[in-house]
DNA sequence: AGTGAAAATATCTCTGG
DNA sequence: CCAGAGATATTTTCACT
């Protein structure tokens, strides 16, 4: 992990389809030589996949929200099956603390909303903050990770 | 919104990288084609962007954590200038409830943990669950915004 | 909106330093 | 580990439907 692929991974984070004659210039490799260090990054396992970016709303999602779940002690198991399946759960946090579970959960409807937290009801006490806001989204705290 | 497109998106989000022939052989259509639709879904704002998505650990930051925020009246907009300002914060949420702001951080130690929320404390009392895995993270529920 | 073909780019493979 | 060259594939543009 030097300096370069550094640059080609926050390159990669801002732009997923950068070309890699794009990259080659940043860092001022040829193409050949950027193509071997993104496929070594990818062998490693740094780089997990690339992903196009939705915007929610526009695509008929326009509520989200954030569940916590304190999940019924002998109910563990049924729970993490049930969040599993539901296509609604966008993020799932198995967290330290009371709440055993965090879930992002985006729905196209107040009743649907509804309908999913009487699902979770039955394995789990639930409490559900809707979220008004994202003012921060970012893949990675990059800057921090290439600190010493 | 045709079914095309809702392959597209899907296809795009799997793989951010899939080129426009690809896509081509997937819908029955022409790379011309397909390119020409992905231009007006990112001109609409339904694509937001491309990214490669990187693994965590891997790039030295092993510790995830959600903390909830119950921000201080007076204090919101010099609580929401920082979290902007703080390179740790990969995600933000303004949400209802008393714990106006939730915000998942990512750090290279507990003691950069420790760091971070004496930074928040100022600001609001927060309450901090570390992640100990994370069995969903999809960026988008496709299966349920398609639906009627 | 979509097709098909041609032109411009980009990628891949391989040889060599 | 990287650069350069040639072969292959992809993207882009354009005329036409």
């Amino acid at each position: 992990m030097d300096a370069i692929n550094w640059k080609l991974l926050k390159a990669l984070e801002g732009n997923g389809r950068a070309s890699f004659s794009e990259l080659g210039k940043l860092v001022h490799l040829s193409a050949p030589a950027v193509a071997e260090r993104v496929r070594k990054l990818e062998e490693k396992g740094v780089i997990t996949g690339y992903s196009a970016q939705l915007n929610l709303e526009k695509v008929g999602i326009p509520i989200t929200a954030l569940v916590e779940c304190q999940v019924y002690r002998t109910k563990e198991r049924a729970f993490k099956n049930l969040v599993l399946e539901l296509d609604e759960v966008i993020e799932c946090y198995n967290v330290t603390g009371p709440y055993a579970f965090v879930l992002k959960v985006g729905v196209k409807s107040m009743s649907k909303l509804d309908e999913l937290l009487e699902c979770l009801i039955d394995l789990s006490d639930t409490n559900t903050m809707m979220i008004m806001s994202q003012p921060v989204d970012r893949t990675m705290p990059l800057n921090i990770a290439q600190k010493s």
